[in-house]
DNA sequence: CTCATATAGTTAGGAACCTAACTATATTTC
DNA sequence: GAAATATAGTTAGGTTCCTAACTATATGAG
């Protein structure tokens, strides 16, 4: 039955500015359709780059989060402790146990207790792994590049500031119910 | 002391113009530091903002999938199909299949076999899970708009503008080797 | 000095989404 | 009309990251 949609898009069914100003307007809310759709927007391209990183990195044998643990390790002279990775990478220390467990069967990063303190067990990159950074470099940056090929330099810039904004503005849906009201620009 | 994780994340270790620099230059590649770092930063927003969302939907007690699947039905008269609904959200059907045993479980929705097509099951939103999108209309979409509240209209504009493009470009991380240039622009 | 407490890392188990393979039904082809 | 093929949904098992509980070591209070 020849049901090819003919907009029928791979995968994206980007949510449209209609289909908020509808699901506002069906509970009578006071709200800004176009807030929504931003949101919406956001999240969507959140997730489809999750899992385009995803596919990117594991043409290395890598994963998101393996790939920037290994690059930061590289920002700290090769040698860090797993709760500064933690940190660093903004995930939480069990999360980083596994990332390295698996760094290690590979042979990409090594661990070594401490002399100074016998609970710290530091994590070294080793030459395998910085080989592994080196040879991934090039193509790397030149797809991160051509991703926001699309834009000037000068609507980066701008496109910087606006979604820092934004990511500030996240807090929103995590603050506690009284407090959501602070987020809003005066104009 | 207290061990007050909660607010810990916001101890953000955001990616600077610096460390996009340094990883740069550590290979000589002619690169443009500032579009790694608009790929850094959005890939950081978006993680972040998946985190958030399923903290938003988890005090109704519903995960973003679970939502956005009782959002669609309700946008399609309350009665889908779960390919359609793959679809619309952007999953595989295997992951419809979970969230609407979830649902219906929780009495949401419920499954309903076509007389016409016997390998068909259509999705159908119950008053319960009506309700439930009713109850919860208000505040969720009060927080979505103060999350993008620190930006102004005519601001908004410009950012949905940008984010599509952006969101065209995450393609050149999956794209096979040869095409990743097609997404520079020319200036 | 000893005991209570804090910290580093790990383990165990869960949630969300994926791919691949499977079951059941429909459609096409000869 | 029967066999080959396609499609809808499900199941099985994997990945990433999470929270909570646990082990081992360090530190501080009395």
């Amino acid at each position: 039955m020849a049901n090819k949609n003919i907009i029928s898009n791979a995968n994206d069914a980007a949510p449209s500015l209609i289909q908020s100003k509808r699901q506002i307007e069906r509970y009578n809310l006071d709200v800004d359709a176009q807030a929504v759709l931003v949101a919406a927007r956001l999240m969507e391209a959140g997730s489809k780059l999750g899992h385009a990183s995803e596919i990117h990195f594991s043409r290395f044998g890598l994963s998101t989060g393996r790939y920037r643990l290994l690059a930061d390790l590289e920002d700290n002279e090769g040698e860090e402790l797993p709760s500064q990775l933690a940190e660093h990478l903004g995930v939480t220390r069990a999360t980083v146990t596994g990332l390295i467990d698996i760094l290690e069967r590979d042979g990409l990063v090594s661990r070594r207790t401490s002399a100074t303190d016998g609970r710290q067990r530091s994590v070294v990159l080793t030459e395998q792994g910085a080989r592994k950074l080196r040879d991934m470099a090039p193509e790397h940056f030149a797809r991160l590049e051509a991703m926001v090929g699309l834009l000037s330099v000068e609507e980066r810039s701008v496109f910087l500031d606006l979604l820092g904004r934004v990511t500030q503005g996240i807090s929103a849906l995590t603050d506690e119910p009284g407090k959501v009201k602070e987020h809003i620009r005066k104009e």
